[in-house]
DNA sequence: GACTCATTGTACCGATCGGTACAATCTGGG
DNA sequence: CCCAGATTGTACCGATCGGTACAATGAGTC
């Protein structure tokens, strides 16, 4: 049901999302989209960003925290990103609305989003040995990778974009390549 | 008159740039806008994207394409990139239109102004000494860090990850630092 | 001054926007 | 079975959307 408006969100932006094209893809009328989200469409795309956040929190921020070998969590959260955002065939809903006007309304859970990515992959990478400014660096430069190479593999409509972006990641964080 | 328009864009988003707001910030009425502008909203932006297409060619593509010194194009390409996006604050219209739903229309300008991006940094870093294949790598890891950068500085409304991640762009694709 | 043609403001169009009201319907607990 | 509360479809609201029509005005040109 979240998901479903999400994607609508990610495919129309929070302006192009209409409430009917919301409606014609759950198949629920206006009445049922008001009774669960009474606060309308901002109160939808707030549940949306949550729900998408706790997907993100569940398998790749946690991993990154929680994982004893913390390469083995940074491995963890390159396939994660790899089978979410379909080898850059979908795009960062989060990252979309951080570049428009709805940036504004949702600017603390964008913030909270990216600010965490950030820092539990930059822990991760302390953990793994990294001096800890290293680290940080090389975090934002890695999360920055993935959402540009979502703009760029959008753009090119070329499904091989991601998977070099992923492959070069891999390489700068020291994760053993797949086999 | 075309920036302004762009600025409305950026700002907005394609769905979100109604007609009234740009009518607004250029002091134009409907009348004026469709003089200028017969195939209304769509031409506005096909223009807008022209524009900016244009001015990259000028400051970011012909430097990279006709600097006899490849690694002192590739300077001036990030110099031209820091004052274009204002260090972050501003986003990049083209990567967003990439982003949503007006990608469809717009797909052709889009692909062809990334494509151009990546395809001359290729080349400078290629003359500049890098193996070709490591050469396109690099070019396309730049520009997707650089869109991402924007992402993520908007994210965090912070201006220090955008010279941050000009400063590693410098490191990693071998242009001296500035001093 | 008269003619031309570019430019502009304004009124208007049907469609759709986000949102509200409310009656009808479903559904499970007593 | 009945009733309370959750759920739904539908009609409707004023506002705004992108776009059109057109008359008024502007600025040269001869």
């Amino acid at each position: 049901m979240l998901a479903i408006v999400a994607e609508v969100f990610r495919e129309h932006g929070y302006e192009g999302a209409s409430l009917s094209l919301i409606g014609e893809a759950t198949g629920l009328g206006k009445g049922s989209l008001y009774h669960f989200f009474p606060g309308g469409k901002e109160e939808m795309a707030r549940a949306v960003i949550a729900h998408i956040d706790g997907w993100f929190e569940d398998n790749v921020f946690g991993p990154l925290r929680d994982s004893t070998d913390p390469l083995a969590g940074v491995e963890r959260m390159i396939e994660a990103t790899d089978s979410y955002f379909r080898s850059g065939r979908r795009v960062c809903l989060i990252g979309a609305f951080a570049l428009d006007e709805s940036r504004d309304l949702f600017a603390g859970q964008i913030r909270s989003y990216f600010g965490r990515w950030v820092t539990h992959l930059a822990d991760a990478l302390a953990r793994s040995g990294h001096r800890p400014g290293e680290a940080s660096e090389l975090a934002e430069e890695a999360v920055a990778a993935i959402q540009g190479t979502l703009t760029l593999a959008r753009a090119a409509n070329d499904l091989d974009v991601f998977s070099r972006a992923l492959r070069r990641l891999r390489m700068r964080l020291g994760v053993p390549a797949k086999t």
